[in-house]
RNA sequence: GGGCAGUUGGCGCAGUGGUAGCGCGUCCGCCUCACACGCGGAAGGUCACAGGUUCAAAUCCUGUACUGCCCACCA
């Protein structure tokens, strides 16, 4: 005997096993099907499983599942991603822990060695969690990517010297982010905004002619030593007279003049901003407009530089103390208020971005832009939910360049080269600490020379020298990241892989990442191959916790996915996310969201063991029956094909909660409250058979739909199953998705069957409200109004003494009502429960009460609205038709009600 | 400042033109021989607000309020 319970550690543990080695989930190219194929977002290399995974790739396993049974060739293709500053720091932090060493104790090669190290032992380690959540990757060595494996670094070195070639890489100084704590350039989407509360101080600065000067608020004091100008709005009255006169920067002397510039709020501060061109982006474009001197006081590593002696080298967080300190020492600190201002931060390490001058490389992203935007405006490129669109269009047409630079060691280093001889000038050299000569820093505008290779050039094209140094940067690691879609399927080679599964089916990743990852993959793929890498962009949301707030270690908020399968199972974590997966949504998940899809298992599990109980004796296989023997048999196949067809649309429409609700509400409603409940009846007569067939290739039919979604269970008791049923082929994997049969429905049984349920609710109802005892059956008289419903009732009576415990049931039209009985109505259908000694007559008084002012209050409004020539005219016949049945029914209730209630008196 | 999403029973959410559904919770009754991770029943909502379109609006349009997110050069 199957243990009462369904017990998911066992069972799960085991069929990991056997679906690896069967190699279930690879994929081949054939011509003969149609590919549907995801490119998995690639985990990075030092990440552990969270639940963004677990709702992001068990959409992407319920869809390559599906589409498999769908017929279709279906690759999921998977990898990692080797995480740039990310991975990096973690690294780096490991060391400091471990080791105690920097990564400029080790110096630059022996760190990245390192980091390989750790990535060859430690950077699959992720998908083993992968596989405890059933995620149908084929994870053999050959078949998993890196974004730094050979093929991928050839895949990005061909896209850099393309775009070189295009001339859409170039390099430039600008006013870039620099993160000071990660000591590198970031680009503009990398850096967020928080608000912080923060300070704005209002400083004077005195007039060059011994005048008052003027009055500037600020929140980076420790900056004016940069100033290069006040700015002023040129329409504002108060500082007309100023204009073009100079002042004096406060602690340190020196003139600037008092320029006007519309980008100045008039309403702001006191109206004047000190223009600081080399440390703020306003500034700098301010500056550009009127010429102004780029002058840095914060270098590199966020110390002072060209300031006054006394803070020289100081940091610039104590420098701003310092300076405010000394400003009101002055007696040029006017006012200090508090202030909530929005702090750029670096999106990997959270600290202040630093606004800095630098010389960095770039993408030109305009042209490339143009195609995509294209592409989403057209609808070629498709949103789900298709609310993104807009934005990422509006993205692509705001598009700024790419600065694609980092100042890490970790990462694709920039395929680019320099002749030792005639780049002599424009190139830095200094020793690190194991005494080595490092490139640290190259200067076109001094004279460095590129040379873009792959390797180093064999002679300068120049002066045939034959010493050469590759640039020290690495590239943005979303730049590998661009051409996922294309480089795991060895792109630039025309690899059969890459014409047959390219362009793949679907994206599906987080919208926290549209523009990111998915704007570049859209924009290189349509550059390079002259397609979309994908045509649907599938958005899922965030899983927050209870309370819609972000899952973070700091607000100890987290909710592990493992710990929650291990408690659980993991078919209830997949359940209970999908049952939740609308597109685009975020999920506010707790673990008691994970308890309805436990009970939801183990009420499959009790189904499929109560089948399998009553199969003793049976001989299988046996096929699905296509004929009802009747009603139960007809509803609950119209209810089966209904169901397998909404659950199908839902993975289309790439909406998972529509399928597994619908899946949820069919197998726990229909199939088990209402069609086992009366296929009891007929086990002990020689419809068993039958009655059995059609149980058991239902629930399998199910198993089956459900099997994407939750694989664990389905697989281990289809697997059970299998004896009964015409099916080949030890996995469900293996097996298609059941058929949706139109013919199979059947509107009539539908309605015949609400019918019964109706009057047995009803019954249920009254037995429930007088405390009837479940036990004790009774006996219940139903008067028909018309012969049409008097015979359904009749031909069912069995099914509603079944399910409502009636000993006898008397059905007629105009059938009198016997004493002390409860009174209830269905349709036309008057419903007598005589309940001698248990009847509660103040109780039933207001049961008759209730439905009669709920009668009333529809025959109110039905008559109204039938008695509106406009509703009469436009509504459809349909409607009108509804409405009058409507309002008949309430009047028979009525009616009735008020009889009974005249009798009880 | 701009854009997007949301506002539906105590809580969390479905529901894109025909007078509201689900899960959890609550209350009542049941260990009914598949399942107490269960069975049966009940209570509970004028679908944020104000206008408009329509015979008919939770659903479409306009505006308002609140919440959240994204973008943006008010220091």
């Amino acid at each position: 005997m199957l243990p009462k319970a369904y017990e998911p550690q066992e069972v799960e543990e085991k069929l990991i096993n056997k679906w690896q080695e069967a190699k279930l989930f690879t994929a081949k190219v054939d011509k003969n099907k149609k590919p549907f194929v995801v490119v998995i977002p690639p985990p990075n290399i030092t990440g552990a499983l969270h639940m963004g995974h677990a709702l992001n790739d068990t959409l992407q396993d319920a869809l390559i599942r599906s589409h498999r049974m769908f017929g279709q060739e279906a690759y999921w293709v998977p990898g990692t991603d080797h995480g740039g500053i990310a991975t990096q720091n973690v690294i780096e932090k490991k060391l400091a822990k471990e080791q105690h060493l920097s990564r400029h104790d080790l110096g630059r090669e022996k760190f990245v060695e390192t980091v390989w190290d750790w990535y060859n032992e430690c950077g699959n380690a992720i998908f083993n969690q992968f596989k405890k959540m059933g995620w149908s990757l084929d994870l053999s060595k050959e078949n998993i990517r890196f974004t730094m494996d050979e093929q991928r670094a050839k895949s990005v070195y061909e896209c850099f010297k393309r775009l070189w070639e295009k001339g859409y890489i170039y390099r430039g100084k600008r006013l870039i982010n620099w993160c000071v704590r990660c000591s590198t350039a970031l680009s503009d989407i990398e850096v967020e905004h928080e608000q912080q509360s923060a300070k704005l101080w209002h400083l004077q600065y005195k007039g060059e002619d011994g005048s008052e000067g003027i009055t500037i608020a600020t929140t980076r004091p420790e900056t004016i030593y940069a100033d290069a100008a006040i700015a002023v709005n040129p329409k504002d009255e108060r500082y007309k007279n100023l204009v073009g006169k100079k002042v004096i920067i406060p602690l340190a002397g020196r003139a600037i003049p008092v320029i006007a510039d519309e980008a100045v709020e008039m309403e702001f501060g006191t109206g004047a901003l000190k223009i600081t061109p080399a440390h703020d982006a306003t500034d700098y474009e301010v500056g550009q407009r009127h010429n102004l001197p780029i002058m840095s006081v914060i270098n590199d590593k966020g110390k002072m530089i060209n300031c006054p002696e006394k803070y020289l080298g100081m940091d610039r967080e104590l420098c701003r103390k310092e300076t405010v300190k000394d400003l009101e020492e002055a007696g040029l600190l006017m006012k200090e208020e508090k202030y909530n201002n929005a702090v750029s931060t670096c999106y990997r390490c959270h600290s202040a971005i630093e606004p800095f001058m630098s010389e960095q490389w770039f993408v030109k992203m305009d042209k490339l832009a143009a195609p995509a935007i294209e592409a989403a405006e057209s609808g070629e490129l498709q949103f789900h939910p298709a609310s993104w669109k807009t934005p990422f269009v509006n993205w692509l047409k705001n598009i700024q360049d790419w600065c694609i630079s980092r100042q890490i060691w970790w990462g694709h280093r920039i395929p680019v080269w320099y002749c030792r001889h005639c780049s002599e000038k424009g190139l830095t050299f200094t020793t690190d600490k194991q005494g080595n000569e490092q490139l640290t820093k190259v200067s076109f505008e001094d004279g460095a020379q590129p040379i873009v290779s792959y390797g180093a050039p064999e002679k300068c094209p120049v002066c045939g020298g034959t010493h050469f140094v590759q640039d020290p940067d690495v590239l943005d690691t979303w730049f590998s990241s661009a051409l996922w879609p294309m480089s795991v399927f060895g792109w630039p080679e025309e690899t059969e892989e890459l014409n047959y599964f390219y362009p793949t089916t679907s994206m599906v990743t987080g919208y926290e990442i549209l523009y990111l990852w998915v704007a570049r993959m859209v924009m290189m793929g349509l550059e390079f191959k002259g397609k979309l890498p994908f045509k649907d962009v599938f958005l899922n949301g965030i899983v927050r916790d209870k309370r819609g707030k972000k899952m973070s270690k700091s607000l100890g908020n987290v909710i592990d996915p493992l710990d929650m399968t291990a408690k659980y199972g993991t078919d209830a974590v997949r359940f209970s996310l999908l049952m939740q997966a609308v597109p685009g949504k975020d999920i506010p998940y707790a673990e008691e969201s994970i308890t309805g899809a436990r009970n939801f298992c183990n009420k499959i599990y009790n189904a499929s063991r109560f089948i399998l109980m009553n199969m003793e004796g049976i001989k299988g296989p046996l096929a699905m029956p296509t004929e009802a023997k009747e009603l139960a048999d007809q509803w609950i196949l119209d209810r089966y094909v209904t169901a397998i067809k909404t659950a199908r649309e839902g993975i289309e429409k790439y909406n998972l909660a529509l399928t597994a609700n619908t899946l949820y509400h069919f197998l726990w409603g229909d199939f088990c409250d209402w069609y086992i409940e009366l296929a009891k009846q007929r086990f002990q007569t020689e419809e068993k058979e039958y009655v059995m067939a059609l149980c058991v290739n239902i629930l399998y039919g199910t198993l089956k739909a459900l099997h994407p979604l939750i694989p664990f269970i389905t697989e281990e008791i289809a697997a059970s199953l299998r004896p009964y049923v015409a099916e080949e082929g030890e996995f469900l994997l293996q097996q298609a998705y059941p058929v949706f049969d139109p013919a199979l429905q059947s509107a009539e049984a539908m309605k015949k069957m609400e019918m019964v349920q109706g009057v047995t609710k009803e019954i249920r109802t009254i037995r429930a409200q007088f405390n009837v005892p479940p036990g004790l059956k009774i006996n219940a008289v139903l008067s028909a109004q018309n012969e049409e419903e008097l015979a359904i009732v009749k031909a069912h009576a069995s099914y509603i003494k079944l399910m409502a415990k009636i000993e006898q049931l008397t059905i007629g039209i105009q059938e009198p009502k016997p004493k002390q009985t409860a009174t209830a109505t269905f349709g036309k259908i008057a419903i007598y429960v005589p309940l001698t000694g248990l009847i509660d007559f103040d109780k039933e008084k207001k049961r008759l009460e209730k439905d009669m002012a709920a009668a009333q209050a529809n025959i109110a409004s039905r008559k109204a609205r039938l008695a509106q020539e406009n509703f009469i005219k436009n509504a459809p016949q349909e409607q009108i038709d509804k409405t009058k049945a409507e309002l008949a029914a309430a009047e028979t209730l009525l009616a009735q009600a008020q009889a009974a209630l005249a009798d009880l008196a």
